[in-house]
DNA sequence: CGGCATCCGGCAAGATACTG
DNA sequence: CAGTATCTTGCCGGATGCCG
């Protein structure tokens, strides 16, 4: 799912869905802003793997997007700045669950069968 | 959702589900089979865009994740061959109906902002 | 802390041509 | 029809550095 820009296929639903997840982090992004996180350096902590910089970009694309919006905090010294789901975004959140689910229940094979991959395709 | 290769990260279950989806038609492919094409002519009939090299590609690291299996014909002129979804690949269904279902219903708004962002991002 | 600007490498995916 | 080999390219994402 992260991967690559969707081109702009057709009616299909599937497309559209991954037209606004596409992006290394973005399902992770989102999965942690609505557990609560929602500073970007506490985005950042949840997801050390991600740069800051790659972060923000997907950010901005999911606000662009209208899944996240963003709360600045003009007075506030360090600079303060939230992020929220939206409505729509919240209505992600079943995309999400499932990838998650399925990801936990299938855990241990995944491993194990891209172990077997690696060995054999060296 | 198609992306780019996933990091080995961590226990978190998106980015394992993701491991297995990632790839540009992954979830399409997939959706197809389990519609009942079978057939790589006709999986590139269904999906169009994309091009017989990466369907042929993107159905090979499925197999190897177990996700379908490829059974071949020999003895048929011209030569047929015939993926089907293994039980793994079947409980993946749910994840795609996620996706299928909110691109689905967030069709309009989706192909609308797209528009918005475009003409606001040139 | 938040977040641009810049440079760069890698790799998935597109295009084309060929074999069985 | 199914699948491979080769070459090219687009562009996402990683790394650094700087500014408010």
């Amino acid at each position: 799912m992260y991967e690559r820009k969707i081109p702009e296929d057709l009616d299909c639903g599937i497309n559209i869905t991954m037209k606004v997840l596409s992006g290394k982090w973005k399902p992770c992004i989102i999965d942690s802003i609505h557990k609560g996180v929602r500073r970007p350096v506490e985005i950042h902590a949840a997801i050390p793997a991600a740069a800051p910089r790659v972060i923000n970009m997907q950010l901005r694309e999911l606000e662009e997007f209208g899944i996240v919006t963003k709360k600045v905090f003009p007075d506030s010294v360090p600079l303060k700045v939230e992020y929220y789901l939206t409505p729509i975004g919240e209505s992600v959140m079943p995309v999400i669950r499932a990838i998650e689910r399925w990801g936990d229940e299938n855990k241990e094979y995944v491993i194990t069968t891209s172990a077997t991959m690696e060995s054999a395709g060296k």
